[in-house]
DNA sequence: ATTAGCACTCGAGGTTAAAGAGTGCTAGCA
DNA sequence: TGCTAGCACTCTTTAACCTCGAGTGCTAAT
């Protein structure tokens, strides 16, 4: 294809994405470096037209890429800018002070890309599959009321108030507590299934009629444990976009939960994914630039930005790659502290 | 004031409240219980427009309440239409099989509201003066990893993870659990001030530096326990009502806590607010109808919906007082347990 | 006091006309 | 062969205009 024709084509991705409007010829003429009338413009977007890279929403109007369109400028044609010291600095000073704990730090990371991309941002946690229970305690709290604490590998902790029926003694306790820690401890979550529990149940013999309510309550935590734990923040950034269909806004943010298969299922390195091209996407018209990241060697969680098909890509990728070294290199600190 | 007057303005409200289009005097004509014309209900719909209890949009238009006309309805005319049997068993089952733990309650408790009364649901839970630190707890979970636990008498648990410089001897970690135990169990968080903590951190003597983290972490657990933990859902239902504005929706979600001034400010008994009559209310053209749940004998938090003006108040308000009462009753029970 | 009758107001919705943006095509030019 | 000027054509947007109907306010009669 024609040198022209690309630069053609990147121009009006370009000021589409500027403009949200349909953009036509003359416009284009102006702006490419080549001098050419937009009488060749015109014919260039014919056939950029005809190979299916824009369309027309009508006869008199400008044109508008079509998501192929979008795909090969991600690819091929778009020149990424990147950040600079100030915008890292700033960035930067988001991520500051904020607690070390990964819970806290998912939040802040999707706030922190909701507001600089006006987006709706997504970071899911670290995949369950790689932590290990690696704390249970009951701590008795008040008359027949106990908390079970649940600590993992990764730093997560669940916990739970267990009303019982009657006072446990401290034998009881304690052996559930050992029994527990003995069986528990180091277990994946990933292996740690329902046939697993009811095991552990049977195995603990007399003790299992009186202590039912807490093994109920460990059950609880970690099936709490397993979901992947996704962060969402921004939704309402999307409503600005009046390109985008707002009932199925509305929808995405009740539903927040199906992007994360999506989240799960993208390998490592930075992807653009379209809803014209995955049946799954929560949200029509939209597109989703996501990345993986790291904690240490492995790859953990997910984080990325939904937004209209319109975004300022040359601009967000980058941020979203900076984004993703950062967060990794804080994920992998705690697992230096944690593992070693 | 007539008789019939009242009527009329009953019924204009009751016509809006179901349709959202200005009431005319044909239809209020048929509605109404006396038999009279559509002239005799225009004259009396002029005096109430002179009294400010209605409006007209336009000249050729019918009318539609004022919020004085709303208030005038509220606390005079009104007929409330009792909850069904079938009505209260939906609503009992809603809350059935819950986690007890307040927070859970809580948050149960606004699905519930939001998806019933299709507006946002707020319920606040009990105001932390009333309780008191029951627990401090350290768990060691790794290398140079300590979990900080605090539970207090309503039931909340804070955690959060501290890295040390140093691994912490058993001496050290003994001697910091039961400082804090004993100087910080039954301190309510009312009387736990700043000075309070810095005088406890002096009183430590030579432990203070080492533990300084601890400490640190110790503090913004009691912070997070001090805030009023207030629940919001269903905010999306709002955007359904055409009368209300979009972007102070927006507003509305992004600055949920406001509300909680309003809530925390208000009396014992249901209440219904308007945002004319109150400069606080972050949203315009919206009313809240609110009440105060108990625990035990002692007033606790708060709970009720924000929507627009024309709103099914009849029905609602009966919903909101069942609700109350039933949240109180579940409260107590906690209360009865914790207490005795 | 109530009501029938009637002129009047005003918004909603439909039609028409003009303006403007942008195209596709053709014919001529380097 | 590739580019361009010119022009007719299409389609949207906007405004002006019209009509219809709902609803009112007033007046005069009951």
């Amino acid at each position: 294809m024609d040198n022209r024709k690309l630069k053609v084509l990147e121009a009006v991705v370009d000021e589409y994405i500027i403009t949200g409007e349909p953009v036509g010829s003359k416009m284009i003429a102006q702006k490419l470096d080549v001098a050419v009338s937009p009488a060749t413009v015109r014919n260039d977007m014919a056939v950029l037209e005809q190979l299916g890279y824009l369309e027309q929403p009508h006869t008199s109007a400008g044109r508008i890429p079509t998501y192929s369109g979008y795909r090969l400028y991600i690819d091929k044609l778009m020149t990424t800018q990147a950040l600079s010291d100030e915008e890292k600095r700033e960035l930067d000073e988001y991520l500051e002070g904020v607690d070390p704990t990964e819970e806290a730090l998912i939040e802040s990371a999707t706030k922190a890309l909701a507001e600089i991309t006006k987006c709706a941002a997504v970071v899911s946690d670290i995949s369950p599959k790689y932590s290990v229970i690696t704390k249970v305690e009951v701590i008795p709290t008040g008359k027949r009321m106990y908390v079970l604490l649940l600590i993992t590998s990764s730093g997560s902790i669940k916990n739970k108030v267990c009303r019982m029926e009657f006072d446990l003694t401290s034998e009881q306790l304690n052996f559930f507590t050992e029994y527990m820690q003995e069986n528990l401890k180091g277990v994946s979550l990933e292996e740690l299934s329902n046939e697993m529990m009811e095991k552990l149940v049977v195995a603990m013999g007399t003790y299992m009629v009186t202590l039912t309510p807490l093994i109920q309550g460990i059950y609880e935590l970690t099936q709490g444990l397993k979901e992947l734990d996704v962060k969402i923040s921004g939704e309402r950034n999307l409503l600005s976009y009046k390109e985008m269909n707002q009932n199925e806004i509305i929808h995405f943010i009740e539903n927040k939960n199906d992007v994360v298969r999506l989240l799960d299922e993208s390998f490592s390195g930075i992807q653009v994914m379209f809803s014209e091209e995955d049946d799954g996407f929560v949200i029509g018209n939209s597109s989703m630039i996501m990345s993986k990241y790291k904690k240490g060697k492995k790859t953990a969680g997910s984080l990325g930005v939904v937004g209209p098909m319109r975004l300022n890509y040359s601009k967000i990728i980058p941020y979203i790659e900076y984004f993703t070294e950062k967060i990794s290199e804080m994920m992998s600190e705690d697992d230096d502290e944690i593992n070693t």
